[in-house]
DNA sequence: ACGTGTGAACCGATTCACAGCA
DNA sequence: TGCTGTGAATCGGTTCACACGT
């Protein structure tokens, strides 16, 4: 995490990241009941997040307030889709169309933010062709090549566990820098992609260890 | 987080728990390959985890291991299913029955971990008495009655944003101890009721990020 | 006067390094 | 000897507190 050039420290957290999405979502909930200007304290106050933690996160990138004012909704909401890199659309390849997958082909919380699946991956023989929405099941066996064609990055992988990793592996090599894991085992790649897993199943884990305990999480 | 009873020292993170959710899926396929004992650096070494983190984050709960030779598998398996609390049966109530409700009701990844949904919820008229799978979707009116019938204490919730706060609440109210919220709105609740916040958008917008940059994240 | 931007202080989590035991 | 278990050292992220600009 060096060389970022926008940024004027070298250090900050993929948490910062994170929050910005979040970030951004408030923002928009505050644009939409005509809000102009907020500050820091104000906009932070639903979200467990600091004001300090904000401008901090903030500060990564520029200084987008003003002092003894605050951030303008409207502008602030366009730089951090500007850090994010959402302001532009992202192709996104599916690989597995089972009941997780297709589920996801549908779901609008990506297109919201510019996030578009354009085609979607399975080996079963009789899913081949069939559509979902409007995206027509593509074999497995095209998938460098379609991916290639189009020029993809990203990919989500919807597969049982087992094949995981196999389709990780032909997705680096069909060029894809950043993966989208929803297969509950851990799966590997080049130092230059990026993965991020969501085990839902460990996440449930983690619930039921803080509730067993009548304990309190952050 | 004060007060563990097991703990030795006071001080494990959320992290920790995150973790032994991924050592036990780990140790169960170094089961299935007949393999008894193993050493920390073995089992972390696909794991993007240091031997010393996982042999601190076992010492919170207890020495599991043998000096000079490492760790049963069976045994240690075993002992993590016991701190993580899935040792039992928990029962599941899932609210929204969309198409990633659906999806959920489907996954095997949570039977598999002694996680289970036991009852669906949904406001749609034309969906309640519906089955999917052997589950039949209940009026969500009758929400609070059969939660507390059934005693559940962990809920999913997959609805739209709009409704997924007052569903949070609504299920606190019947007696739910913790939610896993797929809607992509920050929930507030109790301090006593645990709350994990899956925002797959966020992810997504996470990677585009990391991509974007051609960085390496963690 | 007010709220941002940020170096410094703080705090918690990870890693180190080694004593202790099989 | 080899690997665990763990106090101590380190590292990195969050919070504090205040100078600065409007």
């Amino acid at each position: 995490m060096k060389d970022i050039k926008k940024a004027k420290k070298v250090q900050f957290s993929s948490g910062t990241i994170k929050r910005l999405s979040l970030y951004l979502r408030k923002l928009k909930t505050i644009q939409d009941n005509n809000v102009n200007v907020i500050s820091s304290s104000a906009i932070t106050q639903l979200l467990n997040v600091t004001p300090a933690q904000f401008r901090k996160d903030l500060s990564y990138f520029g200084g987008f307030g003003k002092r003894g004012v605050g951030y303008n909704v409207s502008l602030l909401i366009k730089e951090i889709e500007d850090i994010l890199g959402i302001n532009q659309e992202w192709k996104i390849a599916l690989v597995g169309t089972g009941k997780l997958g297709s589920a996801l082909l549908g779901f609008e919380g990506f297109s919201k933010f510019n996030l578009k699946i354009t085609c979607a991956f399975d080996n079963q023989k009789n899913k081949i062709g069939e559509n979902i929405g409007n995206i027509k099941i593509i074999d497995i066996k095209n998938l460098e090549k379609i991916i290639k064609k189009q020029n993809i990055k990203m990919a989500i992988i919807a597969t049982p566990p087992e094949v995981a990793q196999n389709m990780a592996s032909q997705l680096v090599k069909a060029g894809i820098k950043g993966i989208m894991n929803f297969a509950p085992v851990f799966i590997t790649v080049n130092k230059n992609v990026v993965v991020s897993n969501i085990d839902m199943a460990s996440e449930l884990e983690n619930l039921v260890f803080f509730v067993k305990r009548g304990e309190l999480k952050t």
